[in-house]
DNA sequence: TTGTACGCGTTATCAT
DNA sequence: ATGATAACGCGTACAA
C-alpha cells in the first residue's frame, strides 16, 4: 500500500533477540560491549546478528541518548566565492580531521538560497547535530539568530561584527596586513598602493586598516583601489584602473593571493616587470601564491588550523566546558618569495 | 547529575498540549496542517507553541516516518585534489540546488581517512539519509560496498570500473578528448603531444584514448607525457620534460585546465609563445581557463549539471522509480578561446 | 472535531 | 546474568 523508499525491511534488535532466543536488553548489552553477559548468550547473539543482517539504527539511538555525535559545518558563501576560495576546502578538511579524532561525524550543509536557510534552520533544530562550526556568516545572518535561540554549541570561523555571545576563531587581519605592508616598504618602495577587496566584510576592511596604519603619514587614498570580491578577475581589473590612474606606482599590497595573481597579470599586460618595476605582496598563502610568476610573497593563513580549532571549541562545549567568548586568534607568519 | 550537552530542556508536543489544554494528537495535527481542527483549538495551540518555544524534533519524526528527507553527498578525494579541483564545488552546488527544490537536505560527508570510511558507513546505515550522491569513488571503494549491501538509493558522479548495479552520471571523456584533439589538429599543427594525467582513473585513461584515436596513424607515444595528478604543478613539470625531449612540439592537449595552465607557464619560461609557437587545449572549462594568458580553449564540463542530475536520479528512486543502470552522459561542448 | 493508544528502534532502570 | 518495562518525541489509526 505504501510507496515507501524502504526496499528491504531492516532487521532490528527485536529480530536479533527472537533469533537468539534472548531479550532485547541482552542484545543491547552485547552491542554496546557491556559486562554481565554470559558467553553462551554472547555467541548466540553474535551469530543471530550476522544471520539476520542487523545494523544498528543510530537515529533511534540518538533519540534516546539525546545526542547525535555529529557536528554541522555550515558554509554560507556567495555562490562564486565558494568555488573560488581555496581556503574553505582546507578549513573543512581541518574541521573534519579534528572531529574525526573525537569520533564525531562532520556534516557539511551549504546555504545558497533563502530556501536553504529555512531548511538548514529546521535541520539544526531537529536534533541531528550536537553543535556547529559556521564559516563566513554574514552580518545579521538568520542562521546566527537560529543558533543563538537554540543555544546550540557553536564556533565561528571569522567573526561577523554582530557576534555577541558566540565564540569564534580567526586571524588578526589588521595586524597581519600591517606587518606585510611594512615588510614591503622595507624593500625601498616609495609609491605603495593597495587593491582592497570586499570592504563590506570585516576581513576586507581590517586589511585596509592595517595597510593604512603601516603607511602612517605616507598614506595616500588615491593609491587605494577598492574591488568587490577576493577574485582573480577583480584583481586584474582593479590593477588596470590603478595603473591608468597612478602610473608611478612601485609597490602593491593585494587583499588576497587571487587578487594579487590578477594584478600581476595586469602588470604584465601593461609591460611592467615584477618585482623589478613593482613589488607585489598578497594575503592567504593559498595555492595561488605558488602559481604566480614569480612566486608570491604573502601572509600565511592557517586554514586547516582554523577549521580544526573551531571544531575543538565545539567539542569542548559538548564536554560541558564554557567557551571563551573573547575569541582566539591564530598566528599568520609571513612567507617571503620572489614577488617583492 | 548529568554532564549532558543539553542546555535548556526543549519543549515537546506534550508541553504544547498541556499549555493549550488539548491532546497531543490535536497539536500534531495543526503542526502538520491537517484538516479537522477547530479554529478555537488552532489559535490556542499556535499561541501555546510560541509561548513554550516549541520546535519540532525532526529526528523523532523521522524515526516514525521511516525517512529523513536528507540525501548524503559523499566526497572521497585524495586530500590535495579536493582543494585543487574547482569542479567538485560546482557539482556540490548543483546537487544542493536540485535537492533543495525537492525540499531535501543535502548533507555533505567527506572521507579523508580509514577512520572516516568506517564512521561514514555507520552514518549511512544509521538512517540519517534516504539516499546518497557519491563523487569520485575509487575502484573497489569500501563505501561502494556499503551502499550496495544497504541497497541505499544512490547515484555516482563518474563511474568507477567496478560499478555494477548502481546508476551513474558522467561525461564521455573519450569522445570529448577526441573532439578537442581533432579541433586542435585542424589548426594545422603537425607535432601534437599530450600531457596525460591520472592514468589510474578512468577519466585519465579515457582522455588519453580519445587523444590517441584522434591522431590515428600519426599517434606517437613519445609525444605523450604522463603525470600523476590533474594539477598545475604536474602540468608545469610535465611540460618541462616534454619540451626537453621533443623541442619540435607545436600542439598540446592537456588532460585538464589546471595541467594546461602549468604547461603554459612552463612554455613561457622556455621562451615559447602561445598560441604562435604552440597551440594548447585543455579540459574542464574551470575557472583556470579564463586565467591563462591567452584564455584557454577547452572542453566544457557541465559540473553543476552533473551534480543536479545525480541528485535527481536519487530523488527518482526515492519516489519508487527504478533507476537506469546504463548511466547517463551529459553534453560537453567545446569552448574555443585564444590558446589554440 | 478530538482524544486514546500504539508503534518507530534504542537505551536504561529496575526487578529477578 | 537476564528479562520486563518505561522512556525518547513524534505520527496515526481508531474510537468517541
Amino acid at each position: 500500500m505504501s510507496l515507501s523508499p524502504i526496499r528491504r525491511k531492516r532487521a532490528t534488535i527485536h529480530d536479533v533477540a527472537v533469533e537468539a532466543g534472548v531479550s532485547r536488553g541482552t542484545v543491547s548489552r552485547v552491542i554496546n560491549g557491556e559486562r554481565y553477559v554470559s558467553d553462551d548468550a554472547r555467541t548466540a547473539i553474535e551469530a543471530a546478528i550476522s544471520k539476520v543482517g542487523y545494523v544498528p539504527n543510530t537515529a533511534a539511538r540518538n533519540l534516546v541518548m539525546q545526542r547525535s555525535e555529529a557536528v554541522g559545518f555550515i558554509v554560507h558563501e556567495p555562490h562564486s566565492l565558494f568555488l573560488e576560495d581555496p581556503n574553505i576546502g582546507a578549513i573543512m578538511l581541518g574541521a573534519n580531521d579534528a572531529l574525526s579524532r573525537a569520533d564525531h561525524q562532520m556534516v557539511c550543509l551549504v546555504i545558497d538560497s533563502d530556501r536553504d536557510t529555512r531548511r538548514v534552520a529546521r535541520y539544526l533544530s531537529g536534533g541531528f547535530v550536537d553543535g556547529v562550526v559556521v564559516v563566513s556568516a554574514r552580518e545579521n545572518d538568520p542562521i546566527t539568530r537560529i543558533i543563538e535561540s537554540l543555544d546550540l554549541p557553536a564556533a565561528f570561523v571569522g567573526h561577523p561584527p554582530d557576534l555577541r555571545r558566540l565564540p569564534f576563531v580567526g586571524i588578526d587581519n589588521r595586524a597581519s596586513a600591517e606587518a606585510i605592508t611594512r615588510r614591503l616598504l622595507q624593500t625601498g618602495r616609495t609609491r605603495v598602493g593597495m587593491i582592497a577587496a570586499a570592504l563590506d566584510r570585516d576581513s576586507g576592511s581590517d586589511r585596509l586598516a592595517g595597510f593604512r596604519s603601516a603607511l602612517g603619514d605616507r598614506f595616500d587614498p588615491s593609491l587605494v583601489e577598492p574591488v568587490p570580491f577576493y577574485s582573480f578577475k577583480a584583481g586584474f581589473e582593479g590593477m588596470q584602473r590603478l595603473l591608468a590612474r597612478e602610473p608611478e606606482i612601485d609597490g602593491i599590497f593585494a587583499a588576497s593571493d587571487a587578487v594579487a595573481a590578477g594584478a600581476i597579470d595586469a602588470m604584465k599586460v601593461a609591460g611592467r616587470s615584477v618585482p623589478r618595476d613593482i613589488g607585489v605582496v598578497g594575503f592567504d598563502d593559498s595555492a595561488w601564491a605558488e602559481r604566480t610568476q614569480p612566486a608570491l610573497s604573502t601572509v600565511h593563513q592557517p586554514a586547516t588550523g582554523l577549521g580544526a580549532r573551531a571544531a575543538e571549541i565545539v567539542l569542548a562545549q559538548l564536554r560541558g566546558e564554557e567557551p571563551d567568548l573573547a575569541g582566539v586568534l591564530l598566528e599568520t607568519p609571513i612567507v617571503w618569495r620572489g614577488s617583492a
